[in-house]
RNA sequence: GGGCUCUUAGCUCAGUCGGUUAGAGCGCGCCUCUGAUAAGGGCGAGGUCCGUGGUUCAAAUCCACGAGGGCCCA
């Protein structure tokens, strides 16, 4: 049997991607992996749920990833986890996915459906996606406790959350107020600030100019300006700003207060300036409001009132309020103490008391308002007026204000405690601290009301005899203090929760629990609690909590992180989470956020199935998570591309160890007696290692990846093309050996090195190249241990030579490069010039640079000055230090001698007098930078501080030396055209003139070595042959191949 | 208005403790290699390190102010 398999054509990821889930899933790993760490120490994650409402996208995938690299790492390293994953699954989000698939436009609808249907189709929904968003992550690689997955619309859940509830109130904390809010009348819901970000869009209203007439004066009115005419009926106040210039005009018989800065575009008509004041002079001022016959505000004194916001660029300067109907007219009413008159329900419809409006839908009403006041002799003028207003995200309808009754939680005093908390926590990046810090210093009470169906429960009772307020703080509790409905109550949801009554803490009486439910931000927060039993003051809590990890998108921080916290210090008194990751957002491959409705989001399944998930996955390992990242097919390309270069690795190693029969079970040859080439690969690897560990220690796991990707780099571009003969080699000896087993360690230990990140391919790699050979090796990478560090395979002094080298390499190429000499021709040599301390690292590792410059010798450059010209600087480095601010005037004086005399000089003396600002002082060769530059004419090259200089000319025997190399280049190429395998045996003839003749001579062993001819003569065959004319450097050959028997 | 953060090549990004001539990948042009081969390698063009001021012998780097982008808060 053969060691290893041999590999396909290309890597296909999706196809062996499926072939690993299989393999995972009938070798049980996952659960051996569990089982193999269930005495380890505990490593603590928390999932972060994700709403069970639609399909996963890429973005998740992002973040899956990071949670699945890091559960991995720690399960390589021994310790026990958790693996639950969670779902959201309550809240407005889903409510809105289920009215859609219903065909429902409104809450009403809901009702009518019935709120236990209502219900059980937003479970069903939950379910569909909890199981499609499984089945995702499955592919995605994700390594999950799947079937101990958390909901959170359990009643575990909620009842933890009723316990939260029930310690605030303890404190006090939970309490009502009114706000003001953006309202969608269709949602029937207010909107939080930040779901208004993005959803402000061009729209056209009727806005109107409306006269408000003052008392007290005769035909004079103020002149307001509102782009909300339904708001009118709610007016209480007009307000001025009173350092503003207000005029008085004359316009027929009518006189208008307005603001002097506004008459040009306010009124368009002739009229006549009659007085002035500022508008100070006007407060307290009353006037008659727009709708006084309406029996809602017939009681409402109009009067006018200060507010230093006003400017004139708008409207007219007198501005209406409506603490009722706007965000910052309550906040002002509030202040000044004004009547709060709210004239729409939750739908948007106007209530009781507003007359012919009442039951009228407010977003339409605009029209008839205008055509009203016409009538009325109250309106001024009305136009059309474009301006950008906010929509509700979820339906697009525009919103409305207004002023309503929420629940909350006082913030003020667990502020101190959860900054003190914060502080404690481990932030990655830093900055999400300092946002963090920000947020707690400035939040406001929690609003955690919200007025749907499919959510949390809020366990508040308060009774209408006596005032007191009731918090249920668990169904045992809620069990003791009903009076009815208990029987029927088929889980914590609406509408069997609404049924039960209970009995007032305080009077006895019988109370209902408030209708709202809680903020999804509240299910989010217990689950450090109620994934661990709190309540049953579980052993499960006591050793998992809190958290070592959290990791999420950054505005988790004032959400899921913020609710966490909140929670955590309330009930424990510390941090939930000691270590938290953020990372940015992520958009198409232009950089603009994918959406659906622009054709640029990525489907999470196709992309699995077209890219495949590790090349996803490396993609976002490598990520920099201060940046969004710009996502897409071409992208994935390119890191493809980079993948790639292990795969040429693997695919060498796999090709020759076949024919070589590697056994990597043989005896291990002692890393001290390998050659240079070996042991400096393996010390790379250490590093490499070493960097990986500590990057993913640090949750930066990006910075491994980049280091790994140097590394393997250097492994294809250095190590293999250094070493690439020693595998063809016909021998097996001690030193193919050697190559073997350093390749052989080199490659596993990489694939263990980046099982976290990209799990699939390593365990495919795995799998062929440790346990087909041994089958006693350990099963998967994914239950092998994470690689040490060996520092007996470090030496630094090693990769600081081959870093000389290579750098000589590269200068010396470029010298090449310029002398116009192609690289298979061999040159004489190479004459080099490196620091002192550098030639010593040339000449240990010299036969590098003859290959790789194709020379038959290397010398060290004793005297360049024919070569380059110096420029002499001065090393501001040392002699900063040194001489500080002196050191402009020595730099000068350094400047003026001449660079070559100082060369000469300091090669021979070693040191140097230079006489500035009047003094003398002794520099070494430290102090100064000798620059070269490369004279013309030469093949002669430099670059940091190396100089190559390439001798050119070639003799008779270079050339024919050369033309062997062409030979064999040529039957190479023949070799594959004819099909043959890399270690199948030829004949061959070469027939050609008398340059081919005196080459085949001199090169006859080497030119059938490489070729693994076993004959070479001259002449022409005809029969069972392949044969080729070619012209190599000028000259006529005829090459002939035929496979060998042998 | 406040906070956090970013700004380096056409694009995406590195850049350590302030110190020689600021780097990589992609793209572009040229060359090269070829027993890893629908790969690989090299060379070249391409930069006001966002701007201004300051600290310092010395600033892409530290400080201040400003501009622009992103995110968040009010």
């Amino acid at each position: 049997m053969e060691t290893f398999s041999a590999l396909p054509e290309d890597l296909d990821f999706p196809s062996m991607e499926q072939r690993i889930l299989k393999f995972w899933d009938s070798e049980r790993t996952f659960d051996r992996l569990r089982e193999k760490n269930s005495n380890g120490p505990h490593w603590s994650f928390i999932d972060g749920p994700i709403t069970a409402n639609n399909p996963m996208g890429v973005h998740h995938a992002w973040g899956r990833t990071y949670k699945d690299v890091f559960q991995r790492y720690r399960a390589m390293r021994g310790f026990n986890q958790r693996f639950q994953n969670g779902f959201d699954c309550q809240g407005l989000w889903l409510e809105v996915e289920v009215e859609k698939e219903l065909g429902f436009k409104s809450k009403r609808d809901i009702e009518a459906y019935g709120l236990a249907a209502f219900a059980d189709a937003c479970r069903t929904r939950v379910n569909t996606y909890a199981s499609i968003q499984t089945e995702q992550s499955i592919r995605l690689g994700q390594w999950m406790d799947w079937d101990n997955s958390y909901y959170t619309h359990s009643d575990t859940n909620i009842e933890h959350i009723w316990h939260f509830l029930g310690r605030c109130h303890e404190r006090g904390w939970i309490m009502t107020a009114q706000r003001a809010m953006p309202w969608c009348a269709r949602c029937g819901t207010a909107l939080s600030q930040h779901e208004l970000i993005d959803t402000y869009e061009d729209v056209s209203h009727e806005a109107v100019y409306v006269r408000l007439p003052v008392c007290n004066r005769e035909n004079t009115s103020l002149l307001v300006w509102t782009t909300t005419p339904w708001t009118l009926v709610a007016n209480v106040a007009a307000a001025v700003h009173p350092q503003l210039d207000y005029v008085e005009v004359g316009v027929g018989d009518q006189r208008y207060i307005l603001a002097e800065a506004a008459l040009e575009s306010a009124l368009d008509m002739e009229f006549e300036v009659i007085g002035r004041m500022k508008g100070a002079e006007m407060l307290g001022w009353t006037y008659s409001g727009p709708f006084d016959e309406l029996p809602a505000v017939a009681e409402v004194v109009h009067e006018v009132i200060p507010w230093e916001e006003i400017g004139a660029e708008e409207g007219t300067g007198v501005v209406h309020i409506a603490p009722g109907a706007g965000e910052e007219d309550f906040d002002l009413g509030r202040d000044l103490g004004l009547s709060i008159v709210v004239p729409i329900d939750e739908n948007g419809e106007y209530v009781d008391g507003f007359g012919w409006l009442t039951g009228r839908d407010a977003r339409q009403v605009s029209a008839d308002v205008i055509s009203d006041l016409d009538n009325r002799n109250l309106l001024h003028r009305a136009h059309t007026y474009q301006h950008r207003y906010p929509h509700c995200w979820r339906c697009r309808e525009e919103l409305v204000f207004r002023v309503d009754d929420e629940w909350f939680i006082r913030a003020d005093e667990v502020r101190e405690p959860m900054l003190q908390a914060a502080a404690s926590v481990q932030w990655v990046p830093e900055y999400a601290g300092a946002r963090m810090a920000d947020w707690l210093s400035h939040m406001g009470d929690w609003n955690i009301s919200r007025r749907r169906f499919w959510g949390l429960p809020l366990p508040f009772y308060p009774c209408t005899e006596c005032g007191h307020l009731t918090v249920i703080g668990s169904r045992q509790e809620l069990e003791e203090r009903a009076l009815e409905g208990i029987d029927g109550l088929r889980e914590l949801h609406r509408p069997w929760i609404d049924d039960v009554v209970v009995r007032c803490e305080s009077c006895d009486a019988a109370v209902r629990r408030i209708t709202a439910v809680g903020d999804a931000w509240l299910d989010a927060g217990i689950v450090p609690f109620s994934t661990l039993d709190y309540m049953q003051q579980s052993d499960a809590f006591a050793s998992w909590y809190p958290a070592d990890f959290v990791s999420e998108m950054r505005e988790q921080i004032r959400l899921w992180f913020y609710s966490m916290l909140f929670m955590s210090v309330t009930l424990e008194s510390r941090s939930p989470y000691q270590a938290v990751f953020v990372y940015e957002k992520l958009n198409d491959e232009t950089g603009r956020p994918m959406h659906k409705s622009w054709g640029n989001s990525i489907d999470f399944g196709e992309a699995a199935d077209r890219m495949g998930a590790d090349v996803m996955r490396w993609m976002y390992a490598g990520q920099n998570p201060v940046y969004n990242i710009n996502f897409g097919y071409g992208p994935a390309t390119e890191v493809k591309r980079r993948m790639l270069t292990l795969w040429n690795v693997y695919a060498f190693f796999v090709t020759y160890a076949r024919l070589d029969g590697f056994d990597p079970t043989a005896p291990i040859i002692p890393v001290a007696q390998r050659p240079d080439l070996d042991r400096w690969a393996l010390s790379r690897l250490q590093g490499v290692v070493e960097t990986f560990t500590e990057s993913l220690d640090n949750y930066l796991v990006y910075r491994g990846v980049q280091a790994a990707q140097a590394f393997i780099e250097d492994l294809s571009n250095w190590y293999v093309r250094r070493g690439r003969r020693r595998y063809w080699k016909s021998s097996v000896d001690a030193d193919k050996q050697a190559a073997y087993q350093t390749l052989y360690e080199l490659l596993t230990t990489l694939v263990r090195l980046l099982a976290p990140v990209m799990p699939f391919w390593t365990e495919d790699m795995y799998q062929n190249l440790v346990r087909r050979p041994d089958s006693a090796a350990v099963p998967s990478v994914h239950l092998s241990d994470w690689p040490v560090p060996d520092v007996g395979k470090k030496d630094a002094e090693l990769e600081r030579s081959m870093g000389v080298v290579q750098r000589v390499v590269r200068v010396g190429r470029s010298a090449r490069n310029g002398a116009d000499v192609k690289l298979r021709q061999p040159l004489r040599s190479a004459l080099i010039r490196v620091d002192d301390g550098e030639w010593a690292s040339v000449i240990s590792l010299e036969q590098h640079v003859r290959d790789e410059l194709n020379v038959k010798a290397i010398e060290r450059m004793v005297s360049e000055h024919d070569l380059v010209e110096f420029e002499l600087r001065p090393n501001y480095r040392v002699l900063g230090p040194k001489f500080g601010a002196r050191v402009k005037s020595l730099a000068a004086a350094i400047e003026a001698l001449d660079p070559a005399v100082v060369v000469r000089q300091l090669e021979t003396d070693g040191q140097l007098e230079i006489r500035f600002d009047g003094d003398v002082e002794v520099l070494s060769s430290d102090d100064v930078l000798i620059q070269r530059t490369p004279r013309e004419g030469f093949g002669v090259s430099e670059q940091d501080g190396v100089i190559v200089a390439i001798a050119t000319d070639v003799d008779d025997v270079l050339r024919r030396d050369g033309f062997a190399r062409e030979l064999v280049h040529a039957t190479q190429s023949l070799r594959r055209e004819a099909g043959l395998e890399v270690s199948d045996r030829i004949l061959l003839w070469i027939e050609g003139g008398e340059e081919v003749k005196t080459t085949i001579a001199e090169h006859r062993d080497r030119i059938s070595e490489e070729v693994l001819a076993v004959s070479l003569n001259q002449g022409r065959v005809v029969d069972d042959v392949v044969t080729q004319e070619v012209i190599l450097d000028g000259h006529e050959v005829q090459l002939s191949l035929a496979a060998s028997a042998n």
